[in-house]
DNA sequence: GTCATGGTTCGAATTTAGTTGAACCAATGC
DNA sequence: GCATTGGTTCAACTAAATTCGAACCATGAC
């Protein structure tokens, strides 16, 4: 077979939880990552942190906080991983959210 | 005098930080207490927990980190404190997220 | 197969946040 | 004056989040 990799688990749209949502953007670092992907889905791999040098597991686990709270959807892609934002299950939720967060430009990462 | 009390420090509405707000909105208790303030100001002996048997320091703690990050005003009223949800600077910083934060029922504190 | 690339996971160390009792303070009631 | 009520602050402790290296795993190129 092509491919057996587990996939990483993603909490359902009926299952996400507004305060670990707020939590996760809370975080500079992450809500940068979730600016980036505003723009569309992105491999992991071009996805930048505001210091270059921070280590792959902590990136991984910036992802991990983001995946679990159900803000951003991580695939197997090639030998990657794709990274997606989760705007529909967060918007049928949390309707406005998203759009206020982002729209904030005090925190460096306009 | 009347009163020579020092009020406690409040951040400008121009030194309001998106994460902190997201920060301070990401506990079950401090959301709870900011919804009881949506109702209006409160005096802070009638906001109550969902513990009533908190104790008062773990109370004062919790209104502090509301109060630091620009979300809740705590001006001394007579013998308590009158606490106030601070609607207008934080439509102004950061417009739509209290509404859609107050909008959410999925944390138990419909 | 071997190698390089891209990421996850684990464990340990560090850092940060939360909790609590005790001490203290101001205002009101008496 | 004294006692009560309501709340802050401090210091110590507990709990949780973050950081990072090391080990590991898949894929793709060769």
């Amino acid at each position: 077979m092509t491919s057996d990799i587990a996939p990483l688990p993603h909490p359902d749209r009926s299952d996400l939880k507004l305060t670990q949502v707020l939590f996760a953007l809370s975080d500079p670092e992450r809500l940068a990552i979730v600016r980036q992907l505003a723009a569309g889905p992105l491999d992991m791999a071009r996805c930048h942190l505001s210091d270059a040098a921070t280590p792959k597991s902590t990136k991984s686990h910036l992802m991990k906080v983001l995946r679990e709270a159900g803000i951003i959807h991580n695939a197997a892609a090639g030998r990657g991983r794709r990274l997606t934002l989760r705007r529909d299950d967060l918007e049928a939720r949390f309707p406005g959210l998203l759009a206020c967060v982002l729209a904030d430009t005090s925190d460096g990462t306009a």
